[in-house]
DNA sequence: TTTTTTTATATTCAATTAACACATATATTT
DNA sequence: AAATATATGTGTTAATTGAATATAAAAAAA
């Protein structure tokens, strides 16, 4: 667990991409680094799986490590196996990609000391980061983009009650263009899994909008009903 | 090269699921394996990667070497990682996925001793494959399944020239569904892409249908159009 | 009470998809 | 030469979805 590489037995590593929303920005989770190469630098966060554990496994423990965040629901993404993308020998890294609702303030603590500190840092004007990580994350956020029009991503990063504009706003930072204000709400709408609740907004200086939770629940029944009637065999 | 795993170092796999379509049938590339463990078991074509070749390269290579195909239009599918995947030991393996066109019977002859022999196999009544290639199989049908719907993948599994009635008997096949006859030649012809070509269908025992081929030029420009349409900023 | 700001809502038109049946061409058989 | 068998090739309508567009109502602040 020093700065070098470990004997080259079982170079396999984590880079994990997570995302947050924040403040009306998307963000993505970093880490300061405190081990060579690439000391101090900016990065995602990852390290080399154990020969005991699954690539599942190790992304979750070493997230954890590394930042404090617990059982993140993560997904395999890409794998980068170009021969000289670590400095320092042949390692080849398995990304995991995850989105997920940013709590209330509660710090970010590494658990290991590879890494200085973690926190969220706008996706927006990202700096350079260490390794190939830029590289992956632009795969992950091509990702993202594409999936976010086939599949109910929005509500992992949205806190649990939302307005239709704060989801709307999500939308088109995440798509980089303006949305129709009518056509996205009725769209949304007519899908029939958004739950309307009777609280308000509170404490802005203008009318307050209506809130509403994603009913998960809804979501699968009709998205299962689709799959069944494409599915065929 | 023995039957041994090597030294623990570099222990990264590659496995790789070339879908053909021959005979009305869609296949897959097979080795008998003629290595322990899992002797003579039937297998996806897959070896260990160099530890100075991209996993890009060395997925070529060993399809190569396995089967006698050269550079094979191969993507990336998926990276399997469980623990005891691989009876010796901790074997990690990526997953390469490619669909292309079976050439005229050209024998598929393996180069190294690794496989006996290397085949086309029918996707149906596909037997027990070695180590986990069965899994591994199933996710890459179910990534062309989903594909289809929105790639143009289907010529790059039928012959140069086709049909309407060959192309629409593929999508039937990998969709597991009947498709309308008239539905479908409206909407792939709609798309623009499909090249009439003056000449029929040959050596049938009914009225010969037209033979048509796919511009990929056009498919790209129509593409490519799309996406700057979508694309923002 | 007036102003400011954001929420909330409907209609029309165009485009796409889904459902549906029969005449024509060609080779084979008689 | 005529009849038969078989797969090709084609259009219309209805239903659904997507795109475009403007204004009144609610709430807080001045």
């Amino acid at each position: 667990m020093e700065a070098t590489l470990p004997k080259f037995d079982s170079i396999f590593s984590i880079d994990c991409v997570i995302f947050g929303f924040e403040a009306g920005e998307l963000k993505i989770l970093l880490i300061e680094r405190n081990e060579e190469p690439f000391k101090d630098w900016l990065a995602l966060p990852g390290y080399f799986v154990e020969q005991n554990e699954s690539i599942d496994d190790g992304a979750k423990r070493i997230l954890h490590e590394l930042t404090g965040l617990h059982n993140l629901p993560i997904k395999q993404l890409h794998t980068f196996g170009e021969v000289n993308r670590h400095p320092q020998g042949r390692v080849i890294t398995v990304a995991y990609l995850a989105l997920i609702r940013i709590m209330g303030q509660k710090e970010l603590t590494p658990i290991t000391h590879y890494a200085k500190k973690a926190f969220w840092h706008p996706v927006k004007d990202l700096p350079k980061l260490a390794f190939d990580h830029t590289e992956i994350f632009q795969t992950a956020f091509r990702r993202v983009r594409k999936r976010l029009n086939y599949q109910p991503i929005a509500f992992d990063l949205l806190p649990e009650k939302f307005t239709l504009t704060q989801l709307q706003s999500l939308y088109e930072i995440i798509l980089d263009k303006k949305l129709d204000k009518r056509n996205f709400r009725k769209k949304m709408l007519s899908y029939g899994f958004l739950k309307e609740l009777s609280e308000k907004q509170k404490g802005v200086s203008y009318r307050a909008a209506k809130l509403y939770k994603f009913d998960r629940r809804k979501y699968n029944k009709i998205f299962q009903a689709e799959l069944a009637m494409e599915g065929g065999s």
